[in-house]
RNA sequence: GCUUCCGUAGCUCAGUUGGUAGAGCAACGCAUUCGUAAUGCGUAGGUCGCCGGUUCGAAUCCGGCCGGGAGCUCCA
């Protein structure tokens, strides 16, 4: 065996370790309040919670006089011992015991289950296990509580709100420290940070969830645009643009009003009941329903840069990455059943070209029939086959989430990562029955008879919002230069080259670059920190020399002085590295 | 929406047991003309999130709203 079993490079034994912190946590909380009720309290990727049922509100005063508790029963090394019950003698304990929610566990498992415990002193805990063998093990001084909040009994927002503790745990003190100062670093990238140092979006009170973008956050959105637009044309796509605001009927016939109205903004128009569009496919519907298609123009791929307003619930909103006014970069494409497999493959690599100019990772999971849905069950399944099949032919690793699709089909979804290791869906690719169905749309085939085509509703960058928060975090607000608001300052060194400055400034600008000036009278490195710390690519500093050799010294935001160059040389860099977007 | 914590100048934060507000940065003005991450001096800026209550007196205590953070639920 190799020599790395007892450290964290080996996955279980970090699990059995932060496994057993969660039983010293509970077990903690169970000596300063006998009659707290225990829950569940897992091994999770960054440590591990319990979920715990207690009068007493745990602040972060509690949580330290726990976190000592549990340090004590550290160094008390008591052993795990594992022992089996039988089914009537596991429920005898957790009701003599007092502890509801292991009930309820011990009901759920299977008929042929060994159902297991660990004990540690005087604390015993309903487990699976496994665990390290004693909980001197745990090293007290390398174990910290993080937050405690709430979490629903079972994850459903009917059952009642137990207190979630979390914590975390190394083998050592400095890989703690390390953890916590990764934390903090992360935090120093965080888009709503960065957003409003660098002047780019924000959020005001008089609008919870409605963004707003500023001249330089703008830059950033439409650089993306153009990107996007580039992208799809070349891939075959037409683009639209239908109405915020639509009749209420037409939610009615599309299945929003029954499923998704709790989410919707709606407002009278003449006394008339209309809604704000939470969706584009209806608008999308009817562009397509406007005339008679050939099979000869299939398949139709209509885009629409979607603004999209949805209800969410006050306390899920968060920076750009989820708020209530969004746009989508939607498409709809109108397809023969035949050309579905193709589609779906293409659309695949569409997703995979464009995250991959950003340098992302990004996880895929496959999302199916939920339990508000539309149709028929051999429709549902026959879809969700479809799509499975796709990325099996493309070797694509994915996770599958039983019961998580959209109302009116299955869903491939695409996630990326934030700064503190939260994932975020951006692409999505959802088959769709239902609505070709609904809004009765039709296609004239070879054999001259009518026919209804498969659609298919997908986005690529998700939302320009979550996207822009995403790679704002992503970069930690260093774009690179095709997206950087200001691609060029040019600072002249005293004002004696004031005008050799103006004039370089404005070379830059007739060749198509974003470029700034600092004219104020401030010494250089002052000037270079401002723009060091507003990130801007490139600065070029011109002093007198500059100015007698007809040259231009650039300053890299990452590689400092890189020396003079002609004017023209630097155009080429700065040029070459736009279009191949470095 | 739920649990919990929080809300003082544009930003980051002080403000001791209740006695009606302070710093740094930014802004503005003046001086400085300087070679790769902070020149100096000065000026201005706040109904302490909002509303109500307790009190002789509230940024400070209590209640209710609004907004935010973390998480749960839900989702692009």
């Amino acid at each position: 065996m190799s020599e790395n079993l007892y450290t964290f490079e080996n996955e279980d034994y970090k699990n059995a370790y932060r496994h057993t912190s969660s039983h010293i946590l509970a077990h903690a909380v169970k000596r300063l309040f006998p009659d707290a009720k225990f829950a569940i309290g897992p091994a999770i990727a960054d440590g591990f919670y319990y979920d715990i049922d207690v009068s007493e509100t745990i602040t972060p005063e509690v949580l330290e006089q726990i976190e000592s508790e549990m340090r004590k029963i550290c160094k008390e090394k008591f052993p795990l011992e594992r022992f089996e019950l039988s089914r009537a003698d596991a429920l005898k304990w957790a009701r003599d015991e007092d502890e509801p929610y292991k009930v309820e566990l011990i009901n759920d498992l299977p008929e042929d289950a060994v159902i297991s415990f660990y004990r540690e002193g005087d604390f015993v805990d309903l487990c699976a296990g496994p665990h390290v063998d004693s909980t001197g093990r745990v090293k007290a001084n390398a174990l910290k509580l993080t937050s405690c909040t709430g979490a629903y009994w079972r994850g459903d927002s009917n059952n009642k709100m137990l207190q979630r503790v979390y914590g975390t745990c190394f083998m050592s003190k400095p890989e703690l420290d390390e953890h916590l100062h990764r934390i903090e670093e992360a935090k120093l990238r965080d888009h709503r940070k960065l957003g409003r140092e660098l002047d780019l979006f924000a959020l005001f009170d008089e609008g919870p969830g409605f963004p707003f973008f500023f001249p330089k956050g703008m830059v950033i959105r439409n650089e993306l645009v153009n990107f996007w637009r580039e992208e799809h044309r070349r891939a075959g796509y037409v683009e639209i643009s239908t109405p915020l605001i639509l009749n209420e009927d037409l939610w009615r016939r599309s299945g929003h009003w029954d499923l998704y109205k709790d989410n919707m903004y709606f407002t009278d128009i003449d006394d008339v009941g209309f809604a704000i569009k939470p969706m584009n496919c209806p608008g999308g519907m009817l562009a397509f329903k406007r005339k008679m298609w050939s099979y000869r123009e299939l398949p139709v791929r209509m885009a629409e840069l979607g603004v999209v307003h949805r209800h969410e619930l006050s306390g899920a909103l968060h920076g750009l990455m989820r708020v209530r006014n969004f746009t989508q970069d939607d498409a709809h494409l109108y397809m023969t059943p035949e050309q579905i497999p193709d589609e779906i493959t293409s659309l695949i690599d569409l997703v995979d070209r464009i995250y991959k100019v950003f340098g992302f990772d990004y996880k895929v999971e496959l999302s199916t029939r939920p339990e508000k849905f539309m149709g028929e069950v051999d429709r549902w399944d026959a879809a969700e086959k479809l799509l499975e099949e796709a990325l099996v032919a493309k070797k694509i690793n994915y996770k599958l989430n039983p019961g998580d699709g959209a109302f009116y089909g299955p869903k491939i979804d695409f996630h990326l990562v934030d700064c503190l290791g939260r994932t975020w869906q951006c692409a999505t690719l959802q088959l769709d029955f239902q609505m070709p169905e609904r809004f009765e749309l039709e296609y004239v085939g070879a054999d001259g008879e009518k026919h209804r085509p498969v659609m298919i509703h997908r986005t690529a960058l998700g939302s320009l919002e979550r996207f822009i928060a995403i790679i704002t975090e992503h970069y930690a607000g260093a774009f690179p230069l095709w997206l950087a608001p200001v691609q060029v300052i040019v600072m002249p060194i005293t004002d004696r080259t004031r005008d050799y400055a103006e004039a370089i400034a404005e070379n830059l600008s007739n060749a198509g670059m974003r470029v700034e000036t600092d004219f104020r009278s401030e010494k250089i490195g002052f000037k270079i920190r401002e723009a060091q710390l507003q990130k801007i690519p490139y600065m070029l500093v011109l002093g007198d020399k500059e100015a007698e050799s007809g040259l231009v010294t650039v300053r890299k935001r990452l590689d400092g002085d890189i020396g003079a160059m002609s004017f023209e040389e630097f155009k080429a860099i700065a040029e070459n590295e736009i279009k191949n977007k470095i």
